[in-house]
Formats: structure tokens, C-alpha cells, sequence
DNA sequence: GATGCTATTGAGTGTGCGACCAATAAGCAA
DNA sequence: TTGCTTATTGGTCGCACACTCAATAGCATC
């Protein structure tokens, strides 16, 4: 055998390829940034041809800006669920700033300054982007609303309070790229600060919290197959 | 005549061809993005062709990576000057977040996320980021060490209330390629509030400020070499 | 005005990209 | 088994990019 090209082509539903396809790209995305997904790139990921993807993407801008989303989507309910049976706003608070602070993180951090970036000339991706900062604002407001209504935070504008803690979360994010080492202590810790402060919080109560009861998964599983709609 | 087709060369210096060189590169990096350095462009606003760009160049990322050092060194002067005889740090402050706060500023905090996420790919860039976000802690903590020692500010730890600062500053400039019309008054502000807390200063005591009184020049002019004909 | 140094050109190489489309064959239905 | 729909291929086009290098010509110097 003189080597491994593909010999058999595979015809799968348009459904299940497509969903094939946007999985392949957000995974590309979120390890090696959106300008790597490319025609060429994704086909040989899938063992298809670079046409095959034109097919189901006719402008790649389309195939970008999907791959964002549903990495984003996917990151977004892995650090902070829409449902939350299994503990406290406080608990699932502190979870996702365990979480935003572990080197896991950074490849979120790197892909929304990726995204950030790229909007500048890919209208497309921009609304995406505007998207899913909307969609990170309301998550992350629904639980500090959860947490007034059980008295546990105090804020009268719950969602001023999110977006505060996110610009400090993506501030620090900024620098995903580079040597972080030799950060003070209250600069590290500038997240966990700012939502004790807005929230009207003790020092350390969202660092000394026990764990959630039943813990989520740190990553869902992207939605196997059969649905996801049509992108642009 | 059919066109404007350069006829006649026109030889220069060494030193005067590389520093016009890296004044376009670093305007195209300042308005249109890092990655619109290219051979071609640079030597098309020169009028002369890709070659000799290279020949000063002979790694185009290295042009990349000097383009940002000029353009970040040249809007920190601007925004925050290393000799500030013309007022107090408190006024020097104010005027470094009304600028901050700008439209302004919005190709600043395009240039700093672009730099970041290239720097991903660009060693050489990395490393220029790296050493610009240093400056950047050094200047604004000059600044702050000077208020401390006047008595204008109030902190045992100039350095991390700096980077504090310049976090926030990170944070609302992510989404300089966004729209953010409808942000909350508290957020608009954070950068103000933030440096008013950790300076130990009461509300306001940042934007209530008189001027100074020698405004310094809001930029720098780039030293007009005589010719630059063409911009894009 | 002639000479020499070298800044600058012109022409070319190879790579990777998105997009396009007629031809092909997989797999379902009859 | 046959036929049909259409998912998939293979090939091609044009473009933009960085990089190379021998040939050319500006200009300072004599």
C-alpha cells in the first residue's frame, strides 16, 4: 500500500456533516486561533476535501464566525451553567472564578482577544462577538440576581455589577500571551476583589466556600450531533 | 503622460530610509492593524517598491515588531509624558484618563489587542509587547510614586496599584472594536474609580481637576521629514 | 566631469489562501 | 438490481504574501 490516502469517500447527512465541520472549527479556534481555520485546514481535520467545507460554507467568514460562537457558547456553560441545581450563587460564583484563574483559561482568554481583534475587519464575527458578550453579561447577571434574591449579595444594579467583573476579568485576561509570574497578589486576585466589593461581600467569601455538592463538569460536551441550526 | 509611475529614484541615507520606514509601519499599525504591514503597503506609501523594504527588513517581522515599539512608545509620551513640569501628578492623572477615555483612544486599545493577539504567533512581537506593557507599569507608577511623595495619593504599594490600574484600563478597551453606547455610568468610570480607590483619593477627586497649565501637546508630531506624499 | 560605492530596482520563486464548477460515486428508494 | 438524487471530489483560477538576487543608477567624492 503506498500510503494512506483516502481510497473510500463517506457520504454523511448535510446535518451531521455541517455539525461535523463547526465542531472541527471551534476546536481549531480555541487551540490555535480563528485565522487557522482555513478551507484546507478543516478538510484535512475531517479527511475530506477543502471543497467540501466551500460547500457547506460558501464564504469561510460564515464558517469563523460559527466556530466562535459555538466555542464560546461551549466555554461560557462549562465555567458558569445556565442551571445551577447543586449549590449556591456564592458557590458557583466562586467556582467560576477558581476557574477564570486556572491556565485553563487561558485559551478562552486568547481566543475572545483573537475574536476581539478579527471583528475589526469581519463584520460577521463582530455581531457574534457582541453576541456572546451579551450572553456572558446576562449568565453571569442571573446569578448575582439569584444571589441578591437569597440575600447572599447586596448590589442594586446586578448588571452593572457583571459587566464590572468581567472588564476586570478581561483585563487580566489581555495578557493571556504573556509571562504573568510576577503579579502581586491583589492584582491576581483583582476579580475575586471586585466581585466582593460590588457585591457587598466579606474578604474571602468567595475564595473560602465549600465545593459545590455535585460538581459540573468542568467541560460539557458540545451537543452530539442531530440539531444546530443554520449559521449566516 | 499615462501616470504617475515613479520615474526618477531618489536615494537617501540609511538612517533617514529605515526611520521612514518605521514611521509608516508604525501609522499603519496605529489605524489599520499589524497585519496590514506588509512589504507591498509600506512600499507603496513610500513609493518605492517591496525590495528595498526588505533590505532594511530582511525579516518582515521584525518591521512588525519596531513598528509597535514606535506606535506604543509614541501614544504612551502622549497620554502620560515621562517629564511632567507643568502640573501636579493629580493633573497629569486626570488628563491621562480623560485621554483614556476618548474616542480617541479607541486605535490605541485596537493596536494593544492586535499586538497581544499576534504576539501569539510573533516571538519578536512577544517580546516588544512584553517590554511595552513594562514601560507602561513603569510610567504610570513614576506618576504615582511622585503623588505619593507629595502627599497627593495614599498607597504602600505604588507598583500593584499601577498595574491595577492599567487592568481596568485593559478590561474597557477590549471592546474598543464594539459597540458600547449603552454601559453603565459605573462602568464607564471604573478606571477613574478604580485609581481613586486604590490611591486613597475621594470621589471625583480625579475628574474635578483644573487643567494644566501648559497643556502639553495631545500628540507628538512625528518629525516631518519634508516629504510623505501619499497617505493611503 | 569621471569614478566608485551602494541604495534601489525589476524580475522571479514558492507558498497559502478563498472561490468556483463540472464530473463522480455513495447510498437510498423503487 | 436498477436508477436517481446529491454529497463529494479534483482540478483550476486569481490573488496576496515574504523572500532572493543580479542589474541599475543616484550621488558624494575626487
Amino acid at each position: 500500500m503506498s500510503s494512506s490516502v483516502q481510497r473510500k469517500r463517506i457520504r454523511k447527512s448535510p446535518e451531521a456533516r455541517r455539525a461535523e465541520i463547526v465542531e472541527t472549527a471551534a476546536r481549531v479556534a480555541l487551540t490555535e486561533g480563528l485565522e487557522c481555520i482555513t478551507l484546507r485546514r478543516i478538510a484535512d481535520e475531517l479527511a475530506v476535501r477543502p471543497g467540501l467545507i466551500s460547500h457547506y460554507f460558501p464564504s469561510a467568514e460564515d464558517l469563523v464566525a460559527e466556530a466562535f460562537s459555538v466555542a464560546s457558547t461551549g466555554e461560557l456553560d462549562a465555567l458558569l451553567p445556565a442551571e445551577r441545581p447543586h449549590g449556591t450563587p456564592t458557590q458557583y460564583l466562586a467556582r467560576y472564578f477558581a476557574l477564570s484563574a486556572g491556565d485553563a483559561y487561558d485559551d478562552i482568554s486568547r481566543l475572545w482577544i483573537n475574536a476581539r481583534h478579527l471583528s475589526r475587519y469581519r463584520p460577521v464575527l463582530r455581531d457574534r462577538v457582541a453576541e456572546q458578550e451579551l450572553a456572558s453579561d446576562d449568565r453571569l447577571q442571573a446569578v448575582i440576581q439569584d444571589g441578591v434574591d437569597s440575600g447572599e449579595f447586596r448590589t442594586d444594579d446586578p448588571r452593572a455589577a457583571a459587566i464590572q467583573i468581567l472588564v476586570v476579568i478581561d483585563g487580566l485576561g489581555a495578557h493571556a500571551s504573556t509571562d504573568r509570574s510576577n503579579r502581586p497578589e491583589a492584582v491576581t486576585r483583582m476579580a475575586v476583589t471586585t466581585a466582593e466589593r460590588v457585591l457587598g461581600l466579606p474578604y474571602g467569601a468567595l475564595t473560602e466556600v465549600p465545593a459545590l455538592t455535585e460538581p459540573t463538569p468542568a467541560r460539557a460536551e458540545p451537543t452530539p450531533t442531530v440539531d444546530s441550526p443554520d449559521p449566516s
